[in-house]
DNA sequence: ACATTGACACAACAAGTGTTGTGCAACAAG
DNA sequence: CTTGTTGCACAACACTTGTTGTGTCAATGT
């Protein structure tokens, strides 16, 4: 006997795919890597596991493609680009933080991940791949506020490096004991950080 | 038939639990938190389950066991003290860096941990816990270093928790990408970070 | 109207999991 | 030497996991 829901109309295979990525996507960040299983998927969606394997033929391959569309939705969000040299630095700071419920999540799967990420080295160079582009963008903005005088001269790639380490422990803190690291409370820290790193004002 | 091994004489129980545990920790550090299996813990050990089972009643009593021995080890594990004021302040964060095989053994079963911590709020809050602690010793630090001079005025509290931030995010990188954050460059990370933090001198 | 195909539900599978129970060997106490 | 007790192997358990196969509905092309 029958009893399914009225499936999609054809032709939206990449959407629904979407759709299913972004059910991984809540499952992991509510349960956690270890807690992603199919079923769980499947309820979040309030659909069968038939309907996973439809779309994507091994578990692997859904994580990789939920994974992969969370890296391209954090590259092309809105992010802030109020100003230049040091305003625009710390914006690119400032958009890694987990400041908005989504960010937090975000930053949730991100972390999770890192399990599975140590124990597979292919992931890992993937991941340390990813870093370093991030790392590489932050060293261009250090280099043009250094332009500016607004940051001291030293070597750009080490203090991008120092600040991509900064936020990316912020991150682990703010999702560990967030009533602590507040949002406004991440903020004032990353300043200080900004502050010292500019030449050392209280 | 019985094949089994000979046993270990009476009266060591507690040590055969530290025994285990170090297997737990093994199997951690190079198979991560998902791949910790009671069989792997007992293969590691050249014994079965049941010697698990007749040492911890369930499995979260055994991972809760090994963490706190880890945590313990960290804690009481021979810290460098070679200086004071800044110089202490800077020993106590290169001892949390993975700057030894040992100790990225150690922060590789803490960073797996944090995807079981974070979807479980008792260990999470347990965690927060520590961290604080941790932040509390090196706010310690940090007054002392601003009393000798070395470090400019400024609330210790929150100089302390950024500099926890740093050092968390460095581990992290230490371990996805070994390969780019050496010993050697971790500890050159560090310390353009305290140079920074002391008054910003290249 | 009919055939085809895409989109799923549903059930079953083998493999792996934590847990439980039974039983044998070695030690310790009487 | 007997009798308990500890230390563990071994096997079976109920369960969950990812995966596979089959069947059925709705949409689409002809």
């Amino acid at each position: 006997m029958y009893r399914g829901r009225m499936p999609r109309s054809k032709g939206d295979h990449e959407a629904r795919r979407r759709d299913v990525s972004a059910a991984v996507w809540h499952v992991m960040a509510t349960r956690g890597f270890a807690g992603l299983t199919l079923r769980a998927v499947a309820a979040e969606l309030g659909a069968t596991t038939g309907l996973l394997t439809h779309y994507f033929p091994t578990k692997r391959a859904l994580v990789e493609y939920a994974l992969d569309l969370l890296e391209q939705r954090t590259l092309s969000r809105p992010r802030r680009e109020a100003g230049q040299g040091l305003a625009a630095f710390r914006d690119a700071l400032l958009d890694i933080l987990p400041l908005t419920p989504e960010a937090v999540d975000s930053n949730r799967v991100w972390v999770s991940s890192w399990d599975a990420a140590l124990s597979d080295p292919a992931l890992s160079a993937d991941y340390a791949r990813k870093y370093a582009q991030g790392r590489e963008r932050l060293r261009a903005r250090v280099a043009a506020a250094q332009d500016l005088g607004e940051l001291p001269r030293g070597d750009p790639a080490q203090i991008a490096a120092g600040a991509q380490s900064f936020v990316l422990g912020l991150v682990v803190q703010a999702l560990i004991d967030p009533a602590t690291f507040t949002p406004e409370r991440q903020v004032e820290l990353l300043d200080g950080y900004l502050a010292a790193l500019a030449g050392g004002g209280s």
